[in-house]
DNA sequence: TCCACTATTATTAGTCG
DNA sequence: CCGACTAATAATAGTGG
């Protein structure tokens, strides 16, 4: 994907297939990484290549385990198509709780922002997080984004 | 990474997460093909989210779950070194508890003998379990057994 | 909410030392 | 064979409908 357009298939030449494989290996894991942080979401990879002894895994032995474990012991209607009631329940209490959690993190947010506002007052030292500029609209942003 | 670098951290808005998850998880899924094909390596994956009711399996169900089970099942030094703590205390207290259990399985089995010793000095039955060739080793067995 | 678009950043095939 | 580099393609955050 790159300086020239690659076919997709097996590349047959041993030097340029290794190289390739280290390379896409890195990237791989970050996308994995990534997508675990910025979604939080439960994720597990292994590839097993003659290019390293031990499997590769992410995130690590212990997770990874637990959750194909969890996979296998599913019962198989619930490994795909066909979703049960109780499922759908489960979802939706899912995003309920989910919901909770945004207004809990915001309500975290607003104290944590009054706190820097008071310590300003109190002339504690700016946070190294906060520039001075900002504190113009600091409070402004308090109540117009949180209440 | 891009229109904007995206720091990598959870993303709170909802709908925006969302929103990268499916963008992201397809790039991910590409990349796990490309790997697998043009490499030739076995490779897994599997993830967990809110945004789909199944987990959402690389290569195939059948695929991923031999591939792990190969991996779980791998004696513990070639599972690697980033085994956990967790997993290791676990072990130890497996086998803690294992060398209590048998303790209490030979204490059981003194009773036992003991009582049956007792009931046979008293002109009880021998009991079905035990032929009375055995009688003159008992004592001398639960003695040397046990203490 | 979800396309489709696109400006940008990220990834990487090939090159060089 | 390997690491660093870079030209080129690929992925995707934000945007507008």
């Amino acid at each position: 994907m790159v300086r020239k357009k690659v076919k997709l298939a097996f590349i047959e030449n041993n030097t340029e297939r290794r190289v390739s494989y280290r390379k896409r290996q890195k990237g791989f894991l970050t996308k994995a990484r990534e997508l675990n942080t910025l979604c939080d979401v439960e994720l597990a990879t292994l590839i097993n290549s003659p290019y390293h002894n031990e499997p590769e895994v992410f995130p690590n032995n212990e997770a990874a385990i637990s959750i194909f474990t969890k996979f296998i012991n599913l019962p198989e209607e619930k490994k795909s198509k066909n979703m049960k009631t109780l499922e759908k329940i489960t979802t939706k209490r899912i995003e309920k709780i989910e919901k909770e959690l945004e207004k809990v993190r915001k309500e975290n947010k607003k104290i944590e922002y009054t706190n820097q506002m008071y310590g300003l007052l109190n002339g504690e030292e700016m946070p190294n997080s906060r520039h001075p500029e900002d504190l113009n609209d600091l409070c402004y942003v308090i109540n117009k984004t949180y209440n």
